[in-house]
RNA sequence: GCCGAAGUGGCGGAACAGGCAGACGCGCACGACUCAAAAUCGUGUACCCUCGGGUGUGUGGGUUCGAUUCCCACCUUCGGCACCA
């Protein structure tokens, strides 16, 4: 009796199924090959979004894929809990953030088993149980000791709607706004702590051992900016060092000023009275500026002059100190030599306030510079003039020459200048990971005892319009003794950054109760590292570059090993409203998964994400194309479940048709699953199955190719639509639970091979005419059928051909 | 401004070593079934055409027997960076 597909009724029932029997849990195995797969963990904010399916759908299907290759695949989830919107809600609803996010936590646990992904729940780890944060916090003690988090006073970014200070990779584009909620961010002055990133560097810009795409390299790349040069120390009148970095030494003949920030140390002293009201006027108007008005590319350079001079060490000449607003006292050392001739920075500068431009680097080819023509700087590497002993060095010695010039007068060195910064970490907020240390006014900051971890956020907190931490506000909590001397002193009430938790949450997953460490050490060698990290490129320059220094760093201190955390990344695109616009709830485009899932099913909406999209890239939900999925899986259901026509003979020409079909399909797949090609796995999947509904009229269903083709078909379509699979292999086919289970089909090499194929003709690169021709053909008889095709004969008219190219089994171009 | 990616039918997309452009699907048209509609099934569907053929992968050039694919320039869209010395 043909049953109807229903969704409703098989999904929850294999899910339920699958979860009893514990089919998806990962154990160690020694005797198979390891496959942690991963996605990254949602924030708890509430509802799962279609964007979450549409990442971890195709991933699921890949770690299944990998499943029935043989691999031990771990395929874990958890929540990323901490962070702001939770103190929002409590703000704003009156509710604690801890009960905010739990229930959230559960909500999304339910929709997240709806999908039917093979997520191995007993490996769920959620950063705000004081299990898993215990080790945030032990994590931070461990980089404390190796001297890899400190404290220091420093111009922060400062989002005033999150009252918090942020990352600098926190603080997004050119408007400078909060990540979290777009708020323009200000500047401050704050003690904070700070994680050495910088430390890294070097390492961080190796991507040799990693299999990931070159954009999320790149980005990595120019986010840490490696610039070299030299340092060059000038001196002051008074005899006070000014270093400056440049990555142009052989323009050093051609510095006629320097230029240091506002903020530079020595502006102060070197001010002459004369000038110290201008520049005290400047300095002032300067810091009141937001960084965007100050920041701007495009406005006019300002600046004044301080009265002071320098010597340039490599010619002894007086040149002026002035104070400008486009040296930023945040990358190098807050002090330029400005070059006019060859910056263009320096060049507006000089222009504007009449200073001198001297060219010192002669281009190659170019008219010969003279400072009064010149209408713009000339960046471009050529010969050194008017350089004193270096005059006359051509362009492709300049910089190495002038480094060896200042090495040997003592005057500056090689030097390597990064525009990442170290990462601070400090959150003026409740709703995080505790930084545990202690500030005693005897003895100076004191990290917590390990064995008094884990510093417990306290339950009983309240909010008050200001926005301030309630961690300060706190009447008791803070309160403690100091671990060194036993007297009074205070906890630190700032939090750790989110992205903290989420740098060895990969970690946790390996064995999230386990409490003598963050990880149990037998877990970790048998899956680390994680093999495939799958998830959006707007991670790309916070979390990915954080957890790879976090990686990094735990290796030195001989806690982790090897040189990278995460082998393989692959990132999707984004999937946009119906209006192609990004989804969101002002705009009322939001699609809402559940809904789907209960109009279609699950395998619908996991396939239809699969099939109409190229996954790298994402694009709008087009609620139309879904119904090609639709029709597709009821047609998989009819073909599988109504009975065949009987009676024909089955013709061995279409039986070998079938299986030609069939694994050459299985070939494809087998490609596509590896390069992520998700699209055409289910176009692949539709093609068979057209191609099963031809030969079921032609007396092939009765033949054992029938049955391999069954087989083979639903072994395929298991990772992508795992309850239909599931439902028409145990249940309608009677074959050993579980689908899953299966090994991946062999592809038969000698069923998949063609025996002719189609040769093109082509009359001076035009497609004319098309053989049918046996495989194995010689290039001499292909050239020789070629030339005897009617339509050949009729081009040539009689005439030979001037030549004729053969592309053994596939074309001829026959060119007159 | 700098760096990078992408532009293919009415639409989503395929073409994986430079060798049949448009697989698969949506939509549309026509037909079958039906009193009718939906669903389902079948056929067709890049454009132009005098039915010989001609044109066509953002635009213009180049390399090649042959270019969606390689090279150069430009346009558009998206992403990243942005006074980084």
């Amino acid at each position: 009796m043909a049953r109807i597909y229903n969704p409703k009724e098989i999904e929850p029932k294999w899910q339920t199924r699958w979860e009893a029997d514990g089919l998806y849990r990962a154990r160690i195995d020694p005797s198979r090959p390891k496959h942690y797969a991963l996605t990254m963990l949602p924030y708890p904010s509430g509802n799962l979004h279609i964007g979450h399916w549409y990442a971890m759908t195709p991933s699921d299907a890949r770690a299944r894929f990998m499943r029935m290759n043989g691999y031990n695949v771990m395929f874990p989830m958890g929540f990323d809990a901490f962070g702001l919107p939770a103190e929002n809600a409590a703000i704003q609803r009156n509710i604690h953030p801890k009960e905010w996010t739990y229930a959230n936590i559960a909500n999304m646990r339910k929709q997240l088993r709806s999908m039917g992904a093979m997520f191995d729940w007993e490996r769920e780890a959620v950063s705000s149980d004081p299990e898993y944060y215990h080790w945030s916090e032990w994590f931070f003690l461990q980089l404390y000791k190796h001297d890899l988090a400190y404290r220091r006073r420093a111009p922060v970014d400062w989002c005033p709607k999150c009252n918090t200070t942020l990352a600098r990779e926190q603080v997004i584009g050119e408007e400078r706004v909060c990540e979290r909620c777009g708020t323009p961010v200000i500047r401050k002055d704050l003690e904070q702590w700070f994680f050495r990133i910088t430390n890294y560097v070097d390492e961080l810009l190796d991507f040799s051992q990693l299999d990931w795409p070159e954009k999320a390299a790149l980005m990595q790349t120019h986010w840490i900016g490696r610039s070299e040069g030299a340092e060059v120390v000038f001196h002051t009148q008074q005899g006070d060092p000014i270093e400056v970095f440049t990555t142009r030494p052989d323009t050093l003949w051609g510095a006629t000023f320097m230029v240091l920030a506002p903020e530079h140390p020595l502006v102060e002293k070197i001010t002459t009275p004369g000038q110290k009201d201008a520049v005290e006027v400047y300095t002032r108007e300067v810091l009141r500026q937001t960084d965007i008005q100050r920041e701007a590319t495009d406005k006019e350079k300002t600046g004044v002059f301080t009265g002071g001079y320098a010597v340039n060490p490599v010619n002894d000449e007086l040149i002026p100190i002035w104070v400008a607003d486009y040296v930023l006292m945040t990358y190098g050392t807050g002090a330029i030599m400005a070059v006019p001739a060859h910056d263009q920075r320096d060049f507006e500068f000089a222009r504007k306030f009449g200073l001198e431009i001297r060219p010192v680097i002669q281009p190659e080819g170019a008219e010969p510079i003279s400072a009064e023509n010149m209408t713009e700087a000339i960046p471009a590497w050529g010969k050194m003039i008017n350089s004193g002993p270096l005059t006359g060095t051509p362009g492709d010695q300049a910089f190495e020459r002038t480094i060896a010039y200042l090495e040997e007068h003592g005057t500056g060195k090689r030097s390597v200048n990064y525009r990442i910064r170290d990462w601070l970490i400090s959150r003026q907020r409740y709703w995080g990971a505790p930084i545990p240390m202690i500030f005693c006014q005897e003895c100076g900051w004191q990290p917590v005892p390990e064995d008094q971890l884990p510093v417990l956020l306290p339950d009983d907190v309240e909010w008050l319009p200001t926005g301030e931490s309630p961690l300060k506000l706190h009447p008791t909590w803070k309160k403690t003794t100091c671990p060194n001397c036993g007297g009074e002193a205070e906890r630190e009430t700032d939090t750790m950054d989110t992205f903290m938790c989420s740098s060895w949450y990969h970690l946790r997953y390996l064995s999230p109760h386990y409490d003598q460490g963050p990880f149990d050490p037998r877990e970790y060698d048998y899956w680390m590292p994680v093999d495939t990290y799958t998830g959006g490129a707007e991670h790309t320059t916070m979390h990915l570059l954080y957890t790879r220094f976090f990686h990094k760093a735990l290796r030195d201190m001989g806690i982790t090993r090897g040189p990278e955390p995460m082998l393989q990344l692959r990132n999707q695109g984004q999937i946009l409203g119906p209006d192609g616009q990004r989804m969101s709830k002002s705009r009322g485009n939001v699609i809402d998964p559940d809904e789907q899932v209960d109009r279609y099913g699950a395998d619908v909406v996991r396939c239809y994400l699969m099939f109409g999209y190229r996954w790298s890239e994402g694009g709008p939900w087009n609620s139309d194309n879904i119904s090609g999925v639709v029709r597709w899986i009821n047609r998989i259901w009819s073909l599988f479940t109504e009975p065949s026509p009987t009676g024909q003979a089955p013709d061995e020409k279409e039986i070998r048709k079938l299986r030609r079909k069939v694994h050459q399909t299985l070939i494809q797949i087998t490609r596509d699953f590896k390069e992520f090609e998700f699209n055409t796995i289910i176009s692949g999947l539709m093609e068979l199955l057209n191609e099963m509904y031809r030969v079921r009229e032609l007396g092939v269903p009765a033949t054992a190719a029938w049955s391999e083709a069954q087989e083979i078909y639903l072994k395929m379509l298991a990772p992508v639509a795992p309850h239909i699979a599931e439902e028409l292999w145990t249940d309608v086919f009677g074959k050993p639970y579980s689908v899953h289970q299966q090994s991946w089909p062999e592809v038969d090499l000698e069923a998949a091979r063609e025996d002719e194929i189609t040769l093109v003709i082509q009359v001076n690169g035009k497609v004319r005419d098309r053989l049918t021709v046996p495989v194995g053909i010689s290039e001499v008889e292909t050239r020789e059928a070629a030339l005897r095709s009617e339509i050949v004969q009729k081009y040539l008219n009689g005439r030979q051909p001037r030549k004729v190219i053969v592309v053994p089994e596939k074309l001829v171009n026959i060119v007159i």
